[in-house]
DNA sequence: TTTACATATGTGATTTTTCACATATGTCGT
DNA sequence: ACGACATATGTGAAAAATCACATATGTAAA
């Protein structure tokens, strides 16, 4: 994982959240996404494909569903750098987070 | 301190590897970042104004030249980053630490 | 106070990134 | 096979970042 090529996929709102929501919530899936960033689906598909491309991220389809997850095979020092960023800056996460839960504790929610 | 922002900071090879170096070998001044990065004057000085923008490095004259640090009051989180990523990644920094090294035990150089 | 050297910044061009909209693909239920 | 829904991607425009060159500022020594 080349250090540049990580940090540019963490520089863009989108992106960061999606990533540090992962790490904080696990697998999360796209109309989740859309729900927790207020963004529209091709927006928050198209960032997804970028972590996906670096593999940041892995992507589980699951019925009409896909799943996105941190992927398992990160190098230790990426794993820490998410989680120390996911766990010190709660209030750029909150909002995020509070819709990301409401949604999934919605039994009319998509998935 | 913005995550994203503070991420988007680290997204260009010339401020990553100036911010890693300085997080391995403390202050270093703008002629050997020159030499270290390989990079000519306004190009290192414009992404040195960057980085002091946001308030992550430091800059204090002595003499005839400007010496950049990380700055003492980056947040916790943020200086684990930084080391994380600096300790990690040996083999990307390795030609810039050689060169800057070499300049440094230089008694031609400028500094 | 003039000159040389180190660093900073103005500026317009170029490159990269992001965006919005349209459309394609994939899955499920009927 | 068809329709509804979830997700992905093609494409051109807009925005942002980066760059190169010129020039300005600041310091020290002669």
């Amino acid at each position: 994982m080349n250090p540049c090529q990580f940090f540019k996929c963490l520089a863009d709102e989108t992106r960061l959240q999606s990533v540090l929501l992962m790490a904080l919530e696990g697998e999360i899936c796209v109309c989740d996404l859309m729900t927790a960033l207020q963004q529209d689906q091709p927006k928050i598909s198209r960032h997804l494909a970028a972590l996906r491309k670096c593999h940041i991220v892995t992507d589980t389809r699951r019925g009409k569903w896909v799943f996105y997850a941190l992927s398992a095979t990160l190098p230790v020092w990426v794993k820490d750098v998410i989680n120390t960023s996911a766990q010190a800056n709660p209030a750029y996460l909150q909002e995020a987070l509070k819709r990301l839960r409401a949604a999934r504790s919605d039994s009319s929610n998509c998935c």
